[in-house]
RNA sequence: GGCGAGAUAGCAAAAUGGUUAUGCAGCGGAUUGCAAAUCCGCCUAUCCCAGUUCGAUUCUGGGUCUCGCCUCCA
């Protein structure tokens, strides 16, 4: 039975889905006005997780990931490089869907676009102003009055007492209460025609919030079972969501309606113990990091931490990942596998279900695999190696040739495949005339340029270190 | 200031009211021409102070420290 540890109850809980047999999901995803980061990397390689672990445990998922296109970032972004909207949010999708290919991450079953879903925002704001909950702004915005929707805080646990004596909240002119939130924002003299929008309110486009209700209901319904993203979100964005969807079902359902049922909110990416984001500068982008690790230590490293923990980026700890990794893929190396489907009367695969079953627990997971791979290396059993393989593989690991990944590729200037081979020759042809200074020669040499040598009885195999 | 999360061995990171986490690193042995890999064994833990308990790293209270949210952020 699947436990899943909920924001909105601050518990773990039992997962029981609306539907029998069927899940819908939605993840907050990425605003495109530039290349993914580490922290991206997360929650992306996270709720691939909790796709891939629903999926296995049964379930028909309707997994929703969105794509935020238009808002004050990108529209400076596209300003700044002289660039259309279009153009830039064109290149930074195909840029994210890169790095989540390479990461292993499953394409979600829906990746709507804010731009695309306008007319069904502006269905849901004019909802929201019948029901009493939006305003006209003396400016034109249209704002979501807060203090007319009961209960909002519930998610991120504050009250707006408490919200309102922080002192870091901004008192806007043009708003009733300072926590009040754009729904629509008018559009602007100096705007270019693709970021405005025809609406009752006049030109303008939608405010953040916003999309993420508009899409989650059209594609999910008004309410679902699961919605996640950064615990950066947890407030205001998904408190915000709520009021907004909440709000508008009022007019159906005559209050008491839910919006979500599960909210999963993941840890963030850490540089020196600080939280990594684009506002400190202190982040590395996907492909930074692919350039010097493989992608599969990258989604390892990811997976060794609990997901609401938080987790220190650092070229040791993937340096750590790297090893760790390398050791179960030498398992397979040794005993290589068959493709087979898991069999889930075993004791590791056992364990590994009672850890992904609680909430999805996989440092405890990969703990089974690990064990499973000494099991692999005492047997050399090809029903072990079958097992860890298909018991990785719903983490989406260890999917590809061992010596693929223990062999790497050459680096710039580095000796290829070809070159190893010939240097392997020569030494096994001074061992077999006994002379072990030259064959050590050798062998010194290729580890030198990062190449370890490995005499097997089936004969000498190379990885890079 | 308000609210919340956390402090586990050299590093990383799970779990648990009493019984081996796991990986990397280190030490000893087996194996090897020597190595590497592998196997066997070992080593190093539960922030501090009280309390509950037969027994607490685990529960309760207090303290110290760290981090996050309260503004765009995954």
């Amino acid at each position: 039975m699947l436990k899943i540890y909920n924001t909105l109850a601050r518990d773990k809980q039992e997962f029981v889905p609306m539907v029998t047999g069927r899940v819908g999901m939605y993840v907050c995803g990425m605003t495109v006005y530039d290349y993914c980061h580490i922290g991206h990397a997360r929650v992306l390689v996270v709720f691939d997780i909790v796709y891939r672990w629903l999926k296995a445990s049964g379930y028909e998922v309707n997994y929703v990931r969105n794509i935020t296109d238009i808002d004050d970032k990108i529209i400076k972004r596209a300003a700044e490089n002289g660039e259309s909207i279009h153009d830039l949010t064109a290149r930074f999708i195909a840029a994210m869907h890169e790095d989540a290919d390479a990461l292993g991450v499953l394409r979600p079953d829906h990746e709507p676009r804010a731009t695309q879903f306008v007319p069904e925002m502006l269905d849901m704001i004019a909802q929201l102003e019948a029901n009493g909950l939006a305003y006209r702004a003396p400016d034109g915005d249209v704002n979501f009055a807060v203090r007319k929707f009961p209960g909002y805080g519930k998610l991120s646990g504050k009250s707006l007492e408490d919200l309102r004596a922080g002192e870091r909240v901004e008192v806007a002119d043009n708003k009733n209460d300072p926590l009040d939130f754009v729904l629509w924002k008018h559009a602007k003299e100096q705007e270019a025609g693709e970021v405005k929008w025809d609406s009752r309110w006049g030109k303008g486009r939608p405010g953040w919030h916003i999309e993420c209700s508009a899409m989650g209901s059209k594609l999910l319904g008004n309410h679902f079972d699961i919605h996640g993203g950064g615990a950066d979100l947890q407030f205001p964005h998904h408190e915000n969501e709520i009021a907004q969807s909440e709000g508008a079902m009022l007019h159906e359902q005559g209050g008491g309606c839910t919006f979500v049922n599960y909210w999963i909110h993941n840890g963030f990416v850490n540089v020196d113990k600080e939280k990594m984001s684009k506002s400190l500068g202190n982040f590395f982008t996907i492909r930074d990091v692919l350039q010097k690790y493989d992608a599969e230590v990258l989604r390892f490293f990811i997976l060794r931490a609990h997901y609401r923990s938080p987790l220190n980026y650092s070229d040791a700890h993937l340096d750590d990942a790297k090893g760790a990794l390398t050791r179960l893929y030498t398992a397979l190396k040794s005993a290589p596998a068959v493709a087979q489907a898991v069999d889930w009367g075993g004791p590791h695969a056992a364990r590994f279900r009672a850890a992904m079953d609680d909430d999805f627990n996989t440092p405890e997971a990969v703990a089974a695999l690990f064990e499973l791979a000494n099991e692999v290396n005492r047997s050399q059993s090809a029903e072990a190696a079958a097992q860890l393989k298909s018991l990785a593989g719903v983490l989406g690991l260890l999917q590809r040739e061992p010596a693929e990944f223990l062999q790497g590729s050459a680096g710039a200037g580095g000796l290829d495949d070809a070159g190893i081979n010939a240097q392997i020759e020569a030494r096994i042809a001074a061992k077999n005339a006994k002379n072990y200074a030259e064959a050590d020669r050798i062998r010194k040499e290729l580890l030198d340029a990062g190449i370890v040598l490995e005499d097997t009885p089936q004969g000498t195999t190379w990885r890079r270190a």
